[in-house]
DNA sequence: GGTCGGATCATCT
DNA sequence: GATGATCCGACCG
């Protein structure tokens, strides 16, 4: 696919099955530029919600269009994010054509800029200055440390202030598969992508990987 | 190291 | 009235 010169992913990339874009986002840069601070961080673990016939999707066929999922009607390259347990943001990218609601969570990234900013969201201490899995890994952590909230629900991912820019992508021996973390329908359907070994990638009861 | 429970509320039935 | 695409701190060994 030909990528724009400002590196800015344009809506093809996103015109397309979620599986196929969950596994192609991996290295790929999330930007948020929210409350004027700027952070990057590379994308290193997601999931894909297909659609009305996934029952795991918000969108299933059992629940239909609501105000909730809204935004996964809308065109690719869209953000959906909604409140979940009562307490955390959770970060997708609509995927495919208008009306075909799918997308993609975003579940863990490793900080490539504005660590700063990520320690003070996340309530971190202010020293050391290296970002650690623990500010990152977990899609709640992620829209902490990136100033994602409701406020972004239904925005476009080409504009300030989240922009997802052309990273470096990961190589195809490196990306893994499995089952979605934390889901009770579809619970077998290999629809999680990572990046193998990369320390940022969650590991929800039991730790973080490294 | 691991396992467990509480927080907290929008959404949908 | 029940559920949930989570996180964190407490507790146990």
């Amino acid at each position: 696919m030909k990528l724009p010169r400002d590196g800015v992913l344009p809506p093809e990339f996103f015109d397309r099955p979620a599986q196929h874009v969950a596994r192609d986002l991996l290295g790929h840069v999330l930007r948020s530029d929210v409350d004027g601070r700027t952070v990057s961080a590379r994308i290193v673990e997601t999931e894909a919600y297909t659609g009305p016939q996934d029952p795991a999707c918000h969108a299933a066929a059992r629940i239909g269009r609501t105000r909730r999922n809204e935004a996964m009607f809308g065109p690719p390259g869209t953000a959906y994010v909604y409140r979940i347990y009562g307490l955390h943001w959770c970060f997708n990218v609509v995927t495919g054509a208008s009306g075909d609601p799918a997308a993609v969570l975003i579940r863990a990234a490793e900080p490539l800029a504005g660590i700063d900013t990520v320690r003070d969201r996340r309530g971190m201490a202010a020293a050391g200055g290296w970002a650690v899995p623990a500010l990152t890994a977990g899609p709640g952590r992620l829209a902490a440390a990136l100033g994602i909230t409701g406020a972004l629900d239904g925005h476009n991912l080409r504009r300030t202030p989240l922009v997802l820019v052309e990273g470096s992508p990961a190589p195809e021996d490196s990306v893994r598969t499995g089952p979605r973390i934390g889901v009770s329908r579809a619970a077998d359907w290999p629809l999680r992508y990572w990046i193998d070994g990369n320390p940022f990638v969650s590991r929800p009861r039991g730790g973080l990987r490294r």
